[in-house]
DNA sequence: CGCCTTTGACCAGCGC
DNA sequence: GCGCTGGTCAAAGGCG
């Protein structure tokens, strides 16, 4: 995990403003005038004492801010240890929903997951189910070894600038685009694609803007990595514009659909549901501030942000001076 | 030259 | 059987 490297970041933070006072003790413009000797010697110590009265509220602060990254990576890797208990345990289950759906078609399952990604199971299924049971055996043990093979599904949400039509998500993984197409229910196209840094790689990647908020591109995974990420930290950069707020698919990605939705600050429907309906479970506030601190955690830009207003404040201070 | 994207064609599931 | 729809294929072209 990268937590010791944005650790040494944040605690980076004041060696350069205490560099830049090694570097430049004293103004240009001073040296050389032996009029302003005399003076300056207060005005020097005033300086001194006033840069280490500085010096000392930044690094209070900057221990301040040091402590919440801390409580932020043990808060991340805590929910990512959650996810996988929340993923184990509900693998058995879905197991059995795919028996007993094991004739739900390719199209119910894809219906499901723009259901939202709720795994209620509707009379419609189950009737199908059992009319395709009574098919021939060819047919039921193939559809036995389909589902066998039923790729796990991961919804992501990603806020991209409506302007940027590229619907490119980078996760961290490389992906080749094989097919696009306009769907019925939603007017912006959907791109499909296929991992593409291992050959043999399962893994498939939908991704289309939501219907309801256009600024929102919601990547659907299917299937388990076979390999390693190739690039643990990829920033955003080029043609995309969007901060992923959602999580990629990891290896450990396994279950029912599970749908992260970053892009709200406020909990949905099915995450209260999660929580028993209560809004105002501390069980559901836990997980929104888990959720919000994974999010900043593993936000490059964040700790770019963090730097630069931190280093900003710095450079305001010795302008004043 | 290899990789990628684009895009029209094709295939399969599903409802009527 | 037919039409609609989602998913995939593959040829063509672009790009580094």
């Amino acid at each position: 995990m990268e937590f010791t490297s944005l650790l040494n970041t944040s605690l980076d933070l004041n060696a350069k403003p205490l560099r830049m006072i090694e570097d430049h003790p004293i103004p240009k413009q001073e040296v050389g005038s032996n009029l302003f000797e005399l003076g300056r010697d207060l005005t020097v110590n005033d300086e001194r004492d006033a840069l280490i009265e500085e010096l000392n509220r930044v690094t209070a602060e900057n221990k301040k801010l040091t402590e919440l990254l801390t409580v932020m990576c043990e808060n991340c890797t805590e929910l990512r240890n959650q996810l996988m208990e929340y993923t184990a345990k509900t693998s058995p289950v879905d197991n059995n929903n795919n028996n007993n759906t094991a004739a739900s078609k390719k199209r119910k399952a894809e219906s499901s997951i723009n259901n939202g990604g709720n795994n209620n199971m509707d009379d419609k299924n189950i009737n199908t189910g059992a009319s395709e049971s009574s098919s021939s055996d060819e047919d039921s043990s193939k559809k036995r070894r389909e589902e066998h093979v039923k790729p796990k599904i991961l919804r992501t949400c990603v806020r991209t600038e409506v302007s940027d039509t590229s619907l490119i998500v980078k996760d961290g993984y490389q992906w080749r685009k094989y097919g696009q197409k306009v769907t019925r229910d939603n007017p912006s196209p959907r791109a499909y694609f296929k991992c593409s840094f291992a050959p043999t790689c399962p893994v498939k990647k939908k991704v289309q803007r939501s219907i309801e908020d256009q600024s929102i591109v919601v990547a659907t995974y299917e299937g388990e990595h076979n390999h390693p990420q190739p690039s643990k930290v990829e920033t955003n950069s080029g043609s995309n514009k969007g901060v992923a707020l959602g999580t990629a698919p990891s290896s450990n990605s396994s279950g029912p659909t599970i749908t992260l939705d970053l892009t709200k600050s406020k909990p949905s429907h099915e995450d209260t549901k999660r929580f028993g309906g209560k809004i105002d479970a501390p069980e559901l506030q836990h997980y929104f501030v888990e959720q919000m601190a994974s999010t900043l955690t593993k936000d490059p830009n964040f700790k770019a942000a963090l730097a630069a207003a931190i280093t900003g404040n710095f450079l305001r201070q010795n302008e004043k001076m």
